[in-house]
DNA sequence: GGCAAACATCGACGTTTGTCAATGTTTGTG
DNA sequence: CACAAACATTGACAAACGTCGATGTTTGCC
């Protein structure tokens, strides 16, 4: 056996060691993503914001249309994807409809971020 | 004067009352919706921790190509976002380009939301 | 029952995003 | 200097996204 096939595995001077440890699965990070996609937006993030600012933390849309500068398909289609993300809850009373921030959605998510 | 003009402004039966406190600004709120749209991404939330969990912090291209399961140059692309919002670092020695976690960037982010 | 108001849904349109093949650039090596 | 390897950049394309006008639905009120 000659002794250029001594070795063949491993080289020091090469890139590309393994990880030291597991990294986040991929159904995880879609899971992760898809929750922060939903707040990577200006409007939804205001929206939140406007949201917790207001009196009793309870807003309708039409408390949150013209302050946005958005029309109002706009803001119900905002705030559906906040409710479906689960930062939100809408609860319909008379023709108002009011939306209500999810106690520690917010904290939650952030907790997940450090652990990356 | 009628009757019919006193309290013209307020109606308690009525919807839209305002906020009780200031909201978030829209330059801030595109800013964290920037920062924020940089992570909501499977592929970038894996990369993050394939960096981090590799052997000294540190990982080359080579090493996160194959296990992300994606092409070379789309793998630099997602590392270049991830560059420019302040989430990694990019040191080329020899032919080889190292990424490395900034340290904090994930918790700054982290204290933001709960802020919301 | 008819009407108006609040909100959701639909359809359409321009923009942004994620992906890859092809190509360019830089660095080490023979 | 020529060549190969690692990585970045470019161009193209399909899919997803944000926005709005138009329309549908529900509720309270005359």
């Amino acid at each position: 056996m000659p002794a250029t096939e001594l070795l063949p595995v491993t080289d020091v001077t090469a890139c590309c060691t393994p990880a030291g440890r597991a990294a986040m699965p991929a159904g995880e990070a879609e899971d992760l993503a898809r929750t922060l996609k939903a707040l990577a937006d200006p409007a939804r993030l205001r929206l939140l914001s406007m949201v917790a600012a207001h009196d009793d933390g309870e807003a309708c849309v039409c408390d949150l249309t013209e302050p946005l500068g958005l029309a109002q398909p706009t803001v119900s289609h905002h705030l559906k994807i906040l409710v479906d993300a689960g930062f939100l809850t809408r609860s319909k009373r008379a023709t108002w409809a009011y939306y209500r921030l999810v106690p520690g959605s917010l904290d939650r998510v952030a907790g997940l971020l450090p652990a990356i």
